[in-house]
DNA sequence: GTCTATATGAAGATAGAC
DNA sequence: GTCTATCTTCATATAGAC
């Protein structure tokens, strides 16, 4: 466990170009690992859901934490993808907040992201590198994207930060977000959130923040 | 958003008095539950770190679920123990804030709350009346007691709702506090916060929920 | 590279003496 | 109730044939 343990980020980089056996291998992984933990998931099992012997799992991952650290890295990487397409424009505040939120929520709080976050949470403290990835790579992203939105809107004079950065207000936004939704959804996983509690909660992260940064309260 | 809140969990209720034998084997449980996950911790481990025999052990709780489930009960317990010494005084309410957010915050951001929160969410699939436990426990009662405490900052005319409701407003106060924090000692629990850091950031969160909701921005 | 079969060790849980 | 010793199962990983 330990040699695994990867001091100073310096992640080991996934070959990308990864054989169609070895990329079965890894959906198989992905599905078993973040359904079942690191502990919690077998190799027998990942090798039974990805219909190869064990031997061909060894032959394409040296080992279950390698194998591990490939799924997570992966995942990450198709989380920032969506996270990209969060566009924002200037013009209508509450209606570009409104698309911000819906966008980012849509993404955090899908079953993926969510068995994402459960599993890298779970084993930071024994897989450092893990929890690292995931913040550079996920919440990290996110917040200098929507930094970058509020950049917009704070030329466009639509808001004030009134001392703050954009990035701390960037946060304040997402933080207000994602709070009860996203602990709803952790805690209680058997239990879908309605589409009505979203846009309930989305309106009160919204009207908060606009009495707190909106230059003129439209 | 009320609809969301699970009411009278059918949790299996801990026998209250145990032998202190009992108490040493659930003691030495938490340690190495909270520091290992379920999975990752075996009964050879906390035998060991108890100094009792293996069948010392399920003497006195059947099986290693059942202990699991006494460890997080206990612990919860305790944590519902040191919200409850949160308080809040009308008069003056940026102080007021400042008070209540560092009493919350050092109880999130304590080693134990964040590994209890790290197992719980991590089993929750698996074990879906811990986290209904948790949330209850933990997370819920601190909204009703922040609740209360913004209940009498309405009575005094301190604050203006705007529509929401006190528990809702609360919702939003602690998302804006735990967020960032809270994130960042999840996923780098090597480094641990600068005072400093978490200064600044509660002074951005009541900053902004003053002049979201306060009736005169004092 | 991929398979079947297996080595090796450790896990959860129990038997039986005291 | 508590211990030592042990049963059984199942985990990770490898050997050796094709």
């Amino acid at each position: 466990m330990k040699d695994l343990i990867l001091q100073n980020d310096n992640l080991p980089r996934l070959d990308l170009n990864l054989t169609p056996k070895a990329q079965t291998v890894l959906n198989a992984a992905i599905k078993i690992f973040l359904t079942h933990g690191f502990n919690g998931a077998t190799t027998d099992m990942i090798q039974r859901s990805a219909g190869v012997s064990k031997s061909t799992v060894y032959a394409h991952f040296s080992n279950k934490e390698r194998l591990f650290l490939a799924v997570v890295q992966s995942e990450c990487a198709s989380f920032t993808k969506s996270i990209h397409s969060i566009e924002f424009t200037a013009g209508n505040l509450t209606e570009s907040l409104r698309k911000l939120a819906h966008a980012y929520l849509d993404v955090a709080l899908s079953d993926s992201a969510l068995a994402l976050y459960r599993v890298v949470i779970a084993e930071a403290p024994r897989f450092p590198a893990l929890g690292h990835m995931f913040y550079n790579t996920g919440p990290y992203v996110v917040k200098t994207i929507v930094g970058k939105s509020f950049q917009k809107a704070l030329d466009a004079n639509e808001i004030d930060l009134n001392g703050a950065d954009v990035n701390e207000v960037a946060e304040v936004f997402v933080a207000m977000l994602r709070s009860e939704l996203h602990l709803q959804r952790l805690t209680h996983p058997d239990k879908p959130l309605k589409k009505s509690v979203i846009d309930h909660w989305v309106e009160i992260a919204i009207s908060s923040f606009i009495r707190s940064y909106a230059t003129d309260n439209e």
